[in-house]
DNA sequence: ACCTAAACGGACGGGGGCGTCCGGCTAGCG
DNA sequence: CGCTAGCCGGACGCCCCCGTCCGTTTAGGT
């Protein structure tokens, strides 16, 4: 629904909104949401005027850049939710999640944040956790997932496996997968297990998780970092 | 031995230094690493110039201030190794190295990059570590710890527990308590536990990797500000 | 009280990212 | 084939941050 363009685009700028996508996939991927626009714009082949066009804001480029991944993540939890085994399904979803999440580090973030403005973004990764809350539901009941486990701590999970950085790509993959094994250990229910603090509410989260907001200049247009 | 500053020091410098030092260690706590050296002299109440005087860079600046942190690090891992029970050091160790980088978002960056130049902060790392893999084998030889933990796994943990946010300090913390928690039962040894993936070298990373400058645009991605 | 060396901080030039304007180009219709 | 509307991208001004220079202030010894 966002994106319905008239297709009485002109020829040339249907390609160069492609092109900008791809570009922004790429970038975003590698340098993670904070990358500079110009960057995109560099990698696309256009002029920094044509991706403002396209996109006025990064949130905008960001939410359609991501919407595969976006549906991929509600596909994951969705086939977790169809396994008969809800405790493989359980287990399958955290492994394929931190695996979607190693992959890029910019998605990560925009999953975390779920931009207000983008409200088709947020609404498909509130039915994401919506439908993983019903599969850790019957996990529970099998008697597989322990029973102190809340949805809050998926988040945590995934915003843990957010701050997980290596040498290269690869690396932070393979990282990543040990990390979704021992946090799977860690969730499997155990009589050995003590009972854990706590849970904090985490989401969503404000975004200078990745941005430093503060310049307290009284006045000036406020500054921002990540 | 870093600091062997002649005491023939003028009182009003000592005492910028200190400032100085106050400033740099609320404003790391608080912005992280990225935060603006501007940002530090401003809250010392002193001029850009006396701070690059004192600390011709943020290395070096960051490696001072961070020094006390550094030591607690130490601290903590020795007494974990002074535990008569070498799996209950360890989870010590575990819980109050999560809370201490719960605290300050800068030193968890500083402590994984450990700055090249900043030799003795890098010494003073290995130690940690090293004491903590001495603590991990005798916890192992006790048959809490499990078999295939390596240390690379510790910096795994604290990574993620490096990606953890939330809205308040209070949250991050109680958050990280969680983590811990679930991180611990997730390496104490037990017969269910499949085994897990391979481990992957991980530090020390690129500091470039952890965040990137950018600014902020109204009604984009920047939640609040001041 | 004075004098000097040391320390201070305001100010400067450079660099980079941001968002926008405008003159030139081209797709695509008549 | 020619025209026009729509699209493109170079260039601009803005702001923030960085690291350094230099005129001014001040500690502290005589």
């Amino acid at each position: 629904m966002t994106g319905r363009l008239p297709h009485t685009l002109r020829s040339d700028a249907r390609d160069n909104r492609e092109l900008i996508l791809d570009a922004a996939r790429a970038v975003f991927a590698a340098e993670g949401l904070n990358a500079p626009m110009r960057e995109v714009a560099r990698r696309a082949g256009v002029g920094p005027a044509t991706l403002y066009r396209h996109f006025p804001t990064k949130e905008a480029l960001a939410a359609e850049a991501f919407r595969e991944q976006m549906g991929a993540c509600l596909t994951i939890a969705e086939e977790g939710l169809a396994d008969p085994d809800p405790w493989r399904g359980f287990r399958l979803v955290i492994e394929r999640i931190c695996e979607l999440h190693a992959h890029d580090r910019g998605f990560t973030t925009a999953f975390m944040t779920a931009f207000p403005n983008a409200m088709d973004f947020a609404a498909v990764r509130e039915e994401t956790l919506r439908t993983i809350a019903e599969l850790a539901r019957r996990a529970k009941d099998a008697g597989a997932l322990r029973p102190d486990f809340v949805l809050d701590d998926l988040i945590l999970l995934i915003m843990a496996n957010c701050g997980i950085q290596a040498a290269s790509p690869a690396a932070r993959v393979a990282a990543s997968r040990r990390f979704a094994a021992l946090a799977i250990q860690a969730l499997q229910a155990s009589p050995r297990h003590a009972p854990l603090p706590p849970a904090a509410r985490l989401a969503p989260v404000p975004p200078h998780t990745t941005v430093r907001p503060t310049r307290h200049h009284p006045g000036t247009l406020a500054g921002k970092t990540s």
